[in-house]
DNA sequence: ATTTGTTTCGAACATCTGTTCGCTTATTTA
DNA sequence: TAAATAAGCGAACAGATGTTCGAAACAAAT
C-alpha cells in the first residue's frame, strides 16, 4: 500500500475526506466531496471513491448516506498524516470498555443488557481492538497470577494461539483459561494443580486476555 | 443542565446516539435511532430529537442526513458520563499518575527526573490520594499474584497496617513487600518461599499498593 | 491517425433521510 | 368527568444522497 501509486486527484480526495470528517464530525457525502475537490459531477466523485475502494484505501456501505470510512490500511496512513501534522499534541488514547456481567450462550456477548458498567482505560494498557472486561470467578488461574475478583481485559477474537490466556464460553458461563491445541483437540488448562484440564472442543473462544487489573 | 429533568426515553435516546456514533463512526439517522430505542415511527424519533434540541442537549443541521451532534453542553455531559464510567455509585474522576523509574534515597520520590511517563487511570481503580506507579522487579511477591514487570499503583503514606502490601525504600532501591510489625520491629515479608523476610526498621515506607496492572 | 484506457460530465433513477400532518393512546391537570 | 398535554404512530411528501448509464473530453500508446 504505497502512497506513490496514488494520482494527484486521488490524494486530493483522500485529504478532502479526512478534512471534512474532522470539520463536521461525520463522513462527507459524494456531493460534498465533489465540491471540495472541484469535480462538477457527483458521478465523478463516485468514480474516484470506487477506485479508492478497489485499491483498498476506503470502505463504503452501499446505499448508506455518508457511508464512507477509511479502511484499516487507509486509517494507518491517515494517522501517519495526522501524527506528522501535529506531532507534539499527544492526545492520550483511551478506550471505553464495558464490564460484562451475566453471560448468555448463543446471544451476542456484548449485548446491552449484559453490561454492568463502563470503564475508560488507557490504550497503552489494553491495546487496540474490541475490548471488554470480565470479573474473574474462582482461583483456577492462581498460578498465572490471576486471582478471584481480578478484572481481565479481553480482546475479542475467535481463535487463539497455544499458551494464550483466553476467555471462553462453556455451558452458559464464562471462564478464563490457558488455551492449548493438541492431538486435534482444544484444551482449556487451569493454572492450579487442584483443577483438571477441560476439553474445550465445544467451547466458544470469546477473546484473548490482554491485561489484568486488580484493586486492593 | 441537570440530567434529572430528562425522561427515561430521552436518556435512552442520548445514550443510543452516543453508542451508535461510536460504533459506526458517524451520527445515526432518525430511523436508526428509532430502531435502537424501540420506537416504531420515524416521527417519534424526530419528536424526541426536537425535544432534546430545544432543551439544548443536541444540535442538528436541517435537512442534512445524520446531521445530529451533541451541543457544547451535551458534549460536556457526555464527557462527564464517560469520565464517570457510568458506574452506578462512583462518580469517579480520572487520576493522572506518574510511572516512577529510578529511585534515589533521601530525595523526594516524585521528583521530575525520576518520572518516565504518565498514565491516566480511572479513580475507580486506584482510589483517591496521591498515587504513583512502580514497575515490579523480581518475583518475590509471586504468591501474592504480583509478577515481574507488573505495575503497582502506590498511594503515598508513611505508615501501614499489618498485612498491607507496601512499596518501601531500602538501600536506594524500591521494593514491594507485605508489611508486618512484631516485637517492636518492622518486617518486610516476601511472598515467595525462596526469599527470606527482611528487617525493615531502616526502611522508608513510600506507600500502600492499591492496585495491580498487568499488560500481557 | 487510430486505438485504447482513463477521467469527467450530465441526466435520470432508486433509495435513504428528514419533515409534516392528522390521528390515536396514555398521562396529567383542571 | 372533561380538558389539556405528552408521546407515539402511520402515511405521505420533499429533499438529500447513492447509483447507473451513455456520451464526451483527454492522454497515452500503437
Amino acid at each position: 500500500m504505497d502512497e506513490s501509486q496514488l494520482s494527484d486527484r486521488q490524494r486530493q480526495v483522500l485529504e478532502a475526506i479526512r478534512r471534512l470528517k474532522q470539520e463536521t464530525d461525520m463522513p462527507p457525502t459524494l456531493r460534498e466531496i465533489a465540491e471540495a475537490v472541484g469535480l462538477k459531477s457527483v458521478a465523478s466523485a463516485k468514480y474516484q471513491i470506487d477506485q479508492l475502494k478497489q485499491m483498498g484505501w476506503l470502505d463504503q456501505i452501499d446505499n448508506v448516506s455518508r457511508g464512507i470510512s477509511f479502511s484499516d490500511q487507509g486509517t494507518r496512513h491517515q494517522q501517519e498524516q495526522e501524527a506528522a501534522a501535529e506531532s507534539n499534541v499527544h492526545l492520550g488514547n483511551f478506550v471505553r470498555v464495558p464490564l460484562v456481567g451475566r453471560i448468555a450462550a448463543g446471544g451476542p456477548i456484548l449485548a446491552e443488557q449484559n453490561i454492568d458498567e463502563w470503564m475508560t482505560l488507557p490504550e497503552s494498557l489494553v491495546g487496540k481492538g474490541e475490548i471488554f472486561l470480565l470479573k474473574v470467578k474462582g482461583d483456577s488461574m492462581i498460578d498465572a497470577a490471576i486471582c478471584e475478583d481480578d478484572m481481565v481485559a479481553v480482546r475479542v477474537q475467535k481463535t487463539a494461539e497455544n499458551g494464550d490466556i483466553v476467555a471462553a464460553l462453556l455451558d452458559d458461563s464464562a471462564t478464563v483459561k490457558t488455551f492449548k491445541q493438541r492431538d486435534g483437540h482444544t484444551w482449556l488448562l487451569p493454572r492450579n494443580s487442584n483443577y483438571e484440564p477441560i476439553l474445550g472442543d465445544e467451547a466458544q473462544i470469546m477473546g484473548k486476555v490482554v491485561a489484568v487489573l486488580r484493586s486492593l
